[in-house]
DNA sequence: GCTCCTTTGAAGTTT
DNA sequence: AAACTTCAAAGGAGC
């Protein structure tokens, strides 16, 4: 299991991802007085993953062992830790030491190792309570568990102060924990916004169950992927333990709260969504990243056929159960090995936590900015992504192991290598990890590569850095206008750009955000100040599309203004503001340091 | 139709 | 162990 000993994966990327997050957090400092983060982030980041990584193993002393002690935070930890056990003893008789409840791998409980517990909105003890039998302390965890629910699942809606929900939550409790996770509604999903940041929940609809698995579910042998699934072992979760075909009858981990009817116990309202804001990611889309074709037919009363989404056949859309089979008897026919791995699905990676934030955000950016071109919006994201408080950004971590963890189990013998197209540095090496225009940029001979050469890359335009059109080319011989930031950020712009100057949006920019390092590869165009024509693209704000180059957008100080894209007009006069007006531009316009997002969620 | 862009994170490989 | 590489999502754009 990755990531247990707090290195490698715990490290959460690179330095250079690290150092931006810790200028995050001294945003977060200087935004919401929080004396927490004073922490060095890199452990809070870190203990982000760790708390994530360390729920399955709970109930798992050995690993708990294994595992370094943390390097900060080690008394609230242990304390923490203390009073868990404590708690749980309290409340289940040992249980906590005992074996995994059967629905743990749903009420799971965070590590207390987690670093934003202390000023969190997770207190210990609402965990605790989360962890335990649900018929043992529903009644008296009922509010942390929403809490917690209500932070696992932001779409639901939960109303801990509701009597009656929380009475109807206790009549959809019952004895045994089969029935405690009895459901017959799918999925808890509101009906016009289905909450994208809930792959959990299409897979808990499919494979969630907290009770025992069917025995036909004990099959070892996928029958789509022909990869053998060992049962379960006693201590691991079975949060995901199923394979596609055997989603029918697992009932939704949320059942518990769902009546039977279909009818959430509690209403799940947008209020009930971090973002309500109306998402393109449908139930197909986002709920389900494996295909139909995946899901063997089952008879049993799962009909959605919710599939995996981590499983795509690259030749065949929907590949017929067929043909599936036939793959299954592969050895009579003996096709060509060819057309074995044509047929053999796609076993994608799991997604990450970033992945799943910006699959949940995307839409909203795209909404808010008008901004189609994924490239400006994964940057937007990414800068958002880092502006995200620490409970936000353990959010997206606990999906994402979960996501790993039931794919490891839908899986087992998956590995990412398997999706190494060519191996590893033989193919697609991504043009980020190449020197711009190393030698497959032969297209644009009279462009900036020939105008500044290799040796002058520095020089060149975004679009040509980026393989792409050259915009100085376009614009007329030997006409170089300052190309738009890359990342809507100064890092990216020439620092006599009078882009920044003259986008008002740019003025409410955090000087965090501005500085943030976005790009290993894009710096600082010296020559695009050289030349900047009048009808130079004002970037604005927040977003910013860079590689069209015509694609303004303006998110301004939460606000969304003129999302839609746009030319403006620089202000010559600007363009000769002296270069310390611009590094020191808000405080030109009098602006003060915004938040981090880029985006208010709310328009009022 | 393929690849790139662009982000972060996970995981694999190489040094 | 550190550095490096690939892939995951997304959709426009270039070739």
């Amino acid at each position: 299991m990755p990531q247990l000993n707090g290195g490698g994966g715990d490290d959460l990327g690179a330095n250079d991802e690290l150092i931006s997050f810790k200028d995050e957090g001294e945003q977060e400092e200087k935004i919401s007085e929080n004396s927490s983060a004073e922490r060095d982030l890199a452990d809070v980041k870190s203990s982000l993953v760790n708390e994530s990584e360390t729920n399955q193993n709970s109930s798992s002393d050995s690993e708990a062992e294994r595992r370094p002690p943390p390097r900060t935070e080690t008394s609230f930890r242990e304390k923490a830790r203390e009073s868990l056990e404590e708690a749980a003893k309290r409340q289940d008789g040992g249980l906590f030491k005992g074996p995994p409840y059967p629905g743990y791998p749903f009420i799971m409980i965070p590590d207390l190792s987690g670093p934003y517990l202390p000023n969190g909105s997770l207190s210990p003890t609402a965990r605790t309570c989360v962890n335990v039998p649900l018929d043992l302390h529903l009644t008296s965890c009922c509010s942390p568990l929403m809490q917690y629910l209500q932070m696992k699942w932001p779409l639901l809606d939960v109303q801990t102060g509701n009597l009656q929900s929380r009475q109807a939550l206790k009549d959809a409790r019952s004895p045994s924990p089969a029935h405690i996770v009895s459901n017959k509604v799918p999925v808890v999903q509101h009906p016009h916004h289905v909450h994208p940041l809930t792959p959990l929940i299409t897979y808990s609809n499919e494979h969630f169950t907290p009770g025992n698995p069917p025995p036909h579910l004990q099959a070892d042998i996928d029958p789509k992927t022909g990869i053998p699934r060992p049962p379960h072992p006693p201590d691991i979760s079975p949060y995901y333990p199923l394979s596609p075909g055997t989603v029918g009858q697992i009932p939704h981990p949320l059942g518990w709260l769902v009546p039977q009817q279909g009818q959430p116990v509690y209403p799940i309202t947008t209020g009930g969504f971090r973002h309500p804001y109306p998402t393109a990611l449908t139930v197909n889309a986002s709920m389900s990243r494996f295909p139909p074709h995946m899901v063997p037919p089952h008879h049993s009363l799962h009909t959605t056929g919710i599939p995996h989404p981590a499983i795509v056949t690259p030749t065949v859309k929907q590949e017929s159960s067929q043909s599936d089979m036939g793959s299954l008897h592969s050895s009579k026919h003996q096709d060509s090995k060819k057309e074995e791995e044509k047929k053999k699905p796609h076993i994608k990676k799991p997604l990450n936590a970033f992945m799943l934030y910006m699959k949940e955000m995307r839409a909203k950016v795209v909404a808010e900015c008008t901004l189609k071109e994924s490239a400006a919006i994964n940057q937007i994201l990414g800068r958002r992504w880092h502006a995200l408080s620490r409970e936000e950004q353990a959010k997206y971590y606990e999906l994402a192991r979960k996501e790993r963890q039931l794919h490891m189990q839908l899986y087992p013998g998956w590995s990412a290598r398997d999706n190494y197209v060519g191996g590893y540095g033989k193919k697609k090496k991504r043009k980020r990890d190449k020197q711009p225009g190393e030698t497959n940029d032969l297209s644009a001979p009279k462009k900036c590569r020939a105008r500044f050469g290799l040796d002058q890359q520095n020089n060149w335009c975004g679009p040509c850095r980026r393989k792409k059109k050259c915009i100085r080319y376009i614009q007329g011989e030997g006409s170089c206008i300052s190309p738009p930031s890359s990342d809507g950020s100064l890092l990216d712009s020439p620092p006599l750009s009078p882009n920044m100057l003259a986008s008002p949006a740019s003025d409410s920019k955090p000087q965090t955000e501005q500085t943030q390092p976005l790009s290993l590869t894009l710096k600082p165009d010296p020559m695009a100040h050289l030349s900047m024509p009048s009808s130079s693209l004002v970037l604005t704000e927040g977003c910013t599309s860079k590689s069209s180059a015509l694609s303004t957008s303006t998110c301004q100080n939460g606000v969304l203004h003129h999302c839609q894209p746009t030319i403006s007009q620089s202000s010559s006069s600007l363009a000769h503001l002296p270069t310390s007006s611009l590094h020191s531009h808000s405080s030109v316009v009098g602006v003060q340091p915004q938040p981090l997002s880029l985006v208010t969620k709310s328009l009022d």
